[in-house]
DNA sequence: CTAATCCCTCTAGTCGCTAGAGCATCAAGA
DNA sequence: TCTTGATGCTCTAGCGACTAGAGGGATTAG
């Protein structure tokens, strides 16, 4: 219950830069020193960085994460907001799956006609070369 | 035939500042400069940055984008290198895919089994706290 | 001639970390 | 008690691929 930074580090599967840089950012309170001034956390301080670790493999961004954060200290408060945010990092998450499967088609499509001869009848080479080319619209993943 | 970064940036969709970028990079050639320190440019440069433009849509990183244009100076070469290139990149998409995928399958769950109440009992905010609430191994998209 | 638009270089910021230098501290064995 | 190796600390810089802005010079249309 009164644990260095390495052990947070086990306990919540983040690394022990990556628990500095948080508690820089903000994302973490700044936590106890002993007199030797090194880090002492607590359970809390666990599964807050677990809470983030989850939101990060998620894909939530750090601006997101601390709105979340700062709701689960309002208990009480409507869950409106964390909804909306979950929602609309979904239909982010959305596009991006389409833009990526727009360019596979188009790599893939590349990749099938190139007859593996030399580079100037490559069509892959020539497919970046000229738009024409391009059967989707691809612009920016 | 010899004209400003400007005309450059429109014949190539490419902005002004990331051409400079660009040419630093060494991902363009430094071009003539006329007597006021102006950069000029000719058609083969235009070409060339519409080739890394469509490259760069399609997910390409510029050291790969390097190695495309170098194929090209040789065309009498085998593309087996570019095929090689398109197909990892290809499998590097097909991952980041099935990742978020996996990733929006979670996200939609948890907010399904939001009820819109407090947050005390936000499914969401539970969710992010707990994992193992998560039905995937969502592990780094 | 003037005003708007273009062009130049240089620096710093974005995001979410990661790596490394250079040092202090701690725990465990000989 | 000494030593060794792991762990802790701070600080700075780097990643990739740009983007933004400051502070100036050049060009062009009216």
């Amino acid at each position: 219950m009164n644990f260095p930074i390495g052990e947070l580090s086990k306990r919540s599967g983040v690394k022990v830069p990556t628990i500095r840089f948080y508690e820089q950012i903000g994302l973490l309170p700044e936590p106890p020193r002993t007199e030797s001034n090194q880090r002492r956390y607590g359970k809390p301080e666990a599964d807050r960085l677990i809470f983030i670790r989850h939101s990060r493999e998620l894909g939530f961004e750090v601006e997101d994460i601390k709105a979340l954060l700062a709701m689960t200290s309002e208990p009480q408060a409507s869950c409106h907001q964390a909804d909306s945010i979950a929602r609309s990092h979904l239909s982010e998450i959305d596009r991006r799956i389409a833009s990526l499967q727009a360019l596979k088609g188009e790599l893939t499509r590349m990749i099938e006609e190139c007859g593996h001869g030399r580079i100037c009848d490559c069509r892959i080479i020539e497919a970046l070369a000229d738009h024409g080319h391009c059967a989707s619209d691809h612009s920016r993943a």
